[in-house]
DNA sequence: AGTGTTATTTGATATTTGTCAAATCGCCGT
DNA sequence: ACGGCGATTTGACAAATATCAAATAACACT
């Protein structure tokens, strides 16, 4: 994103949509393509997917962050993952179309687009990483870190279920600071 | 792959360098850019990484199988990733530039080509799933069922650490059945 | 074949985290 | 402010896996 001139920054801003859903909207749904990169410009979205009965968290965006199913939106096929808001929120988003047309129009647009599945790998690889060697209480502290904000505003069953451990033993985690 | 016509099949093909490679040979060093997409004719090739002072084995293929380090290849930036053989092997590989010329003239490589990044976090994504909510004994009898020659022609420290998983707790495993 | 080296197995014990159950907290609607 | 209900905390205990140490097995080289 910061690898855009300006003209194609404004270009890319201009071609949004802009949103206001309530708490527990979905922007996708499960098995539905996933047609827009989403900017949360203000509020609280989870990503999950179900396995077995269970929802797993994969991340969770606050204020002036993009989600999107990578695989989907790509493949454009349907989506494994789920995207709902936590809060009301403040969505905007930049259809498949709207995209591609820009890239086609703007060379730096089709480079930073293309880079995302690759860039996006790399985030998976390093999750991976730390669910096989961190242990549950260094990826608390990591995220503490790193989105305190996260910590702070979202329920414990997302946040333990993106670490990837259960709620006690997230509770515990807190309660010894 | 296999969604490619005949044309461009023998095209894909026609543009493979091959190597005959001792033991222990690297295919890519660390720092380096990943400048083929190999292809395991023969032989035994792990694909590492370094954590800490350790060797986190990522993937081991075996015969027949593609492998690269998607990230380095796609970004044409250095990799994290260490690909080297672990037997005497013969190694196919196609150039990056070489790829890029065939996908240009082919469009179903084009198509294929473009899909490798979004196909391998699906892959990323299943392997932290199976990381995350299977038990080691689960992971180690998936792999069994799945790939019953990496358990027979690989050393354990590999395995072990390929599955997250020490190498006495493996060596445990496999002694009951 | 014999020796040194590395890989694997086995045992005892410690640590981390999960499970189940119950208590308490905090918020929402009236 | 009150009652109710879901969210969070706390406790006791169980399960899975790691760690450390030692024994044994397999292998490579002379």
């Amino acid at each position: 994103m910061s690898s855009l001139s300006d003209e194609s920054r404004n270009a890319f801003f201009s071609a949004f949509k802009t949103w206001d859903v309530p708490k527990e909207h979905f922007l996708v749904k499960e098995e539905q393509v996933c047609n827009y990169i989403f900017f949360v410009a203000k509020g609280a979205v989870r990503i999950f997917y179900h396995k077995n009965e269970k929802e797993i968290t994969e991340w969770i965006a606050l204020d002036e962050e993009f989600l999107l199913s990578i695989q989907s939106f790509f493949q454009r096929s349907p989506s494994r993952l789920i995207i709902q808001t936590l809060e009301p929120s403040e969505i905007w988003g930049i259809y498949y179309d709207d995209l591609i047309r820009l890239a086609t129009a703007h060379h730096d647009i089709e480079t930073w687009f293309r880079k995302l599945p690759s860039a996006a790998l790399i985030l998976a690889q390093n999750r991976m990483d730390s669910i096989q060697f961190e242990t549950a209480h260094q990826r608390y502290q990591n995220l503490l870190n790193q989105h305190p904000n996260i910590i702070k505003r979202v329920p414990l069953t997302y946040i333990a279920s993106f670490l990837g451990i259960t709620i006690e033993t997230l509770s515990r985690m807190r309660a010894k600071q």
